[in-house]
DNA sequence: ATTTTCTCCTGCATGC
DNA sequence: TGCATGCAGGAGAAAA
């Protein structure tokens, strides 16, 4: 499911093909996938236009032209895969954009989403607009444009007061942005943090110790899905798979890796948590 | 104000 | 074989 890391390496490789190319023409096959899209918006902010950059913030995959972006998530199951025709190659292909790119070749970007969590949008005008736009304007910072020391210090004093449980205030995107449910438990676990623990009971000292787990799985993560990200044009389509090695996300029941107890596995705010009762606290 | 629960949607695994 | 059930979760709305 496409966490941070993924978005990344799905903006660097679409970024290879869009920036400096435009986008011809859009077919939606869909109008709605979260919401309904603004079609009209959207060809008339993104279509026909050179693209300037192609950006990711949060999980959101961004294209900007000189009128606007086009704004992209993929919620929990969306793809963004690159077919030399506009035929959908996949049941659930929602939208598919036909790209000329910079050095004139031509290509057409298909967007899948079977469980249509996903969203398309467009908005005009410039980055105070972006960053004024509902989807933007209350997110936490990247956790990754920060050194460890100083997203260590913004989770402590944010944190204080707070009795939520430290793994959804971790995951909460107004603290900090892209730790999704995997990387959260992976994070705490490398931290020695316990899950359950009070967001404001953690010390400083953990937390950042914690911004170090959460900025190190997360760059592990885009190393990994880097690496198959890009033959992603070339395996014709096929989805990279990511290599990440995952200590307890997943693994209820197995034996934790650092001390042999069973993994555990809990519900919090409806999400399934992992953690090592003996290695966190 | 903060925190939890519910909802959206589909594919897949399970059990009868 | 097929059908019902439950689970997965990003994120926002609604409820607590």
């Amino acid at each position: 499911m496409p966490e941070l890391p993924e978005v990344e390496c799905l903006t660097r490789s679409v970024r290879g093909v869009l920036q400096g190319g435009v986008i011809k023409e859009a077919l939606f096959l869909r109008p709605d996938l979260r919401e309904p899209i603004p079609i009209e918006r959207f060809r008339e902010v993104v279509v026909g236009h050179r693209v300037e950059s192609v950006l990711r913030r949060s999980k959101y995959l961004l294209v900007r032209t000189s009128f606007g972006y086009g704004v992209f998530h993929l919620g929990m199951t969306g793809n963004i895969l690159f077919r030399t025709s506009a035929e959908p190659c996949r049941k659930h292909t929602h939208a598919v954009f036909a790209v000329t790119e910079a050095n004139g070749s031509n290509s057409w970007l298909h967007f899948i989403d079977p469980r249509r969590f996903g969203r398309i949008d467009a908005l005009c005008g410039d980055q105070s607009q972006l960053d004024a736009h509902a989807f933007f304007a209350d997110l936490g910072p990247e956790p990754l444009d920060l050194m460890a020391e100083a997203l260590g210090e913004h989770l402590f004093g944010i944190s204080r007061g707070r009795s939520a449980p430290v793994k959804t205030f971790i995951m909460d995107q107004r603290i900090v942005v892209g730790v999704g449910n995997i990387y959260a438990s992976e994070a705490l676990y490398r931290a020695g943090i316990h899950p359950e623990r009070k967001a404001g009971s953690v010390s400083r000292r953990r937390y950042d110790r914690l911004a170090a787990t959460i900025q190190q799985t997360l760059e592990l993560a885009i190393a990994a899905g880097g690496t198959s990200i890009n033959d992603y044009r070339h395996i014709n389509g096929e989805s990279g798979c990511f290599q990440v090695e995952l200590n307890v996300y997943d693994r209820a029941d197995e034996p934790c890796l650092a001390c042999g107890n069973s993994v555990r596995k809990l519900k919090q705010a409806g999400r399934s948590t992992f953690f090592c009762g003996h290695c966190q606290t």
